[in-house]
DNA sequence: GTAATTTCTTGCCAAATGACAAGTTGTATT
DNA sequence: AATACAACTTGTCATTTGGCAAGAAATTAC
């Protein structure tokens, strides 16, 4: 088993010792995603949660108008999941996507209960996990009020060039709140500048 | 003492015994603002936590315009922090108001660590609190993202009809996200219908 | 390699929203 | 009661943003 990168990712988040990491990580099952699929449908349960090896995601809802748009993208390597319907095992609130081609870790919810029971260090790991999730989207919220989509736009190119390479930039003007054609616009008005 | 506001909102939260409750209770110390005061300053640390047993109170920021936009409105009976600024005991991201004079109830940071550890209920409790407030950070997000300034008026009119009748209309349009002109038309439009 | 599809940019116009100012109403103060 | 102040509405105008469509560029499919 080749489970390095999630292994690397808890202890990063939570120190712990080796032995421990790798026998949390060894109970994640690989799974591969094609480009497009949806891995957590809105309104149905989440009974897995997922670490991203490889590859990029979007979450997204849609709006009145019935337009999808994107509230989150992740990038290889993270923790992929809706925090809050999963622990809750309540309906999902948003659909997540593939964007390219996905290598997954997932493990089932059974699992994770008898693991935070088992093992305190992974129950205090959910709990980073939720507070940081929690912290990202405050993060979010406040950007988003605060700044403008061009400060939000320079601001992403700056932490997360990756996506830039790699996602189309109508899904991230979405993520911006902008429509395809303004951040058009705003990266014209940036070159010049 | 008389922290019965206090008890039974704790209590129907998460049932517990009720000497159990009031031990907890009768650890907050009453605390009394008048209108227009600042609880919690932004990039200030929370040493306290509060329970508002009556009155409003509402978060805010300043956007790159310096203008004040109004995160939140508290009304009693709730709890009132930043939660994760408290929690992680890191400078606030917002600053806290009173809107009309208030009664409060406080704990120390410290007291709260204690409690956390002599009482499983209570630090329980504090872990509903942390999930309920990401809960409402999400739909609020998804709400701005989703629904016109409208249907998030009429939404909240609905829900909170109570903050209409105390809170001035352009600290209520700054929440909705748009200016008091035009929570002022979109007023007479409903009206109309 | 060619065709088909998607992505990205750009122009034009319409709609929505904000800034500002004036005027009215309501509340608080003395 | 008179004054001052804050709240609310409304009009005008300017700015921003989106919708739509056309065309270029890039990617994908066959």
């Amino acid at each position: 088993m080749n489970k390095l990168s999630l292994q690397s990712y808890i202890n990063n988040l939570l120190p712990m010792p080796a032995n421990k990491t790798m026998l949390i990580a060894n109970q994640f099952k690989e799974y591969e995603l094609p480009k497009n699929e949806l891995l957590i449908k809105e309104s149905k349960l989440c009974k897995e949660t997922y670490f991203l090896e490889s590859g990029f995601i979007r979450s997204y809802i849609r709006d009145n108008n019935g337009n999808e748009v994107t509230t989150n993208i992740f990038s290889a390597p993270c923790f992929v999941n809706d925090f809050l319907a999963f622990f809750k095992q309540q309906p999902a609130n948003e659909n997540f996507q593939t964007l390219t081609q996905c290598v997954l870790q997932k493990m089932s919810y059974e699992l994770v209960q008898t693991n935070f029971h088992t093992h305190p260090e992974f129950r205090e790991f959910g709990r980073i996990m939720l507070v940081t999730n929690y912290s990202a989207l405050q993060s979010r919220m406040l950007a988003m009020i605060k700044d403008t989509a061009e400060e939000r736009y320079l601001k992403m190119l700056k932490q997360h060039p990756e996506i830039f390479q790699n996602i189309p930039l109508k899904i991230i003007a979405s993520y911006l709140g902008i429509t395809d054609t303004s951040l058009s616009r705003i990266r014209k008005e940036t070159i010049l500048k």
